[in-house]
DNA sequence: TCCATTATACTCGCATACTAGTATATGGCA
DNA sequence: TGCCATATACTAGTATGCGAGTATAATGGA
């Protein structure tokens, strides 16, 4: 194994390391990098169902029930019945939660433009553009 | 939240297309992507401490006892005593271990290469290096 | 030599992330 | 209209991955 070479090796520390720095990031929201990641999403619109969150995010449904389990008990969303589909539920940020999704994209930002700070604007796209090829590439 | 500018977005969707395209790879050894890597370092040298592994594989402790309790509950490896440290123990490989080991190291070896089929040499290099440096990032 | 510090591997608890399976509800088709 | 395939969200079980804490052993300095 020469783990230098190993692209899924390298891949799992890369993405290691910056799940860490995301967490310090936001570790005074009192929220995971998940977490912050899933109420980025909501920013942009909640009153979303949980499938449709699941397309966005993608994350497997039973990993999304865990992670909307835990941003419910903290207070952050709330579920609701959906008026149309009684399958669905509708996901509803509660006035502190818009808050709290606010100042988590935020704390992505700024994460994003300082884990990136030392490299270049081309080996920033040129990393983004060759990770989105590797992701396209799943079965 | 804008996903596709998100780097930790894309390094986590890519470090997960990347280990589901590695599990298909080391599914007929009836083993997990981690686990192969842990036996492809293993196969370089056996009879390394725990200690001695983490640090190679980058894992915690916590995390490689229990990886070190699954390898060796199917008899791929076995914990020794440390013939000088009575804190330590020695990890070595069974005789079936040995062959999985090897088989590991080639069906990594493959996955690498199929996995980044599509790119340029310039682009395998360059993603390899983009990722070393973000490891580096690492507090 | 004695003791405080360090090192080692472990346990526990938590948070992702997956597969497989389940109960319920919807919707299209005969 | 009735029924079967599909969609939705959930649970259970397994495997990483981490932080915190623990028991034991080794080590270095007073």
């Amino acid at each position: 194994m020469d783990s230098q070479a190993c692209i899924f090796f390298n891949l799992s520390k890369a993405n290691q390391a910056a799940l860490r720095f995301l967490a310090q990031k936001v570790a005074e929201l009192h929220i995971t990098p998940v977490q912050a990641m899933v109420l980025g999403f909501l920013h942009r619109g909640d009153r979303v169902t949980s499938s449709a969150l699941g397309k966005m995010t993608e994350l497997d449904s039973a990993t999304l029930t865990g992670i909307l389990d835990r941003l419910e008990t903290a207070g952050h969303i709330r579920r609701h019945m959906h008026p149309h589909d009684r399958r669905s539920i509708e996901i509803h940020l509660t006035p502190e939660g818009k808050e709290l999704a606010a100042l988590s994209v935020g704390a992505i930002d700024e994460a994003n433009r300082e884990f990136l700070a030392a490299f270049t604007p081309a080996d920033r796209s040129g990393l983004l553009e060759l990770l989105g090829k590797l992701r396209d590439k799943s079965p």
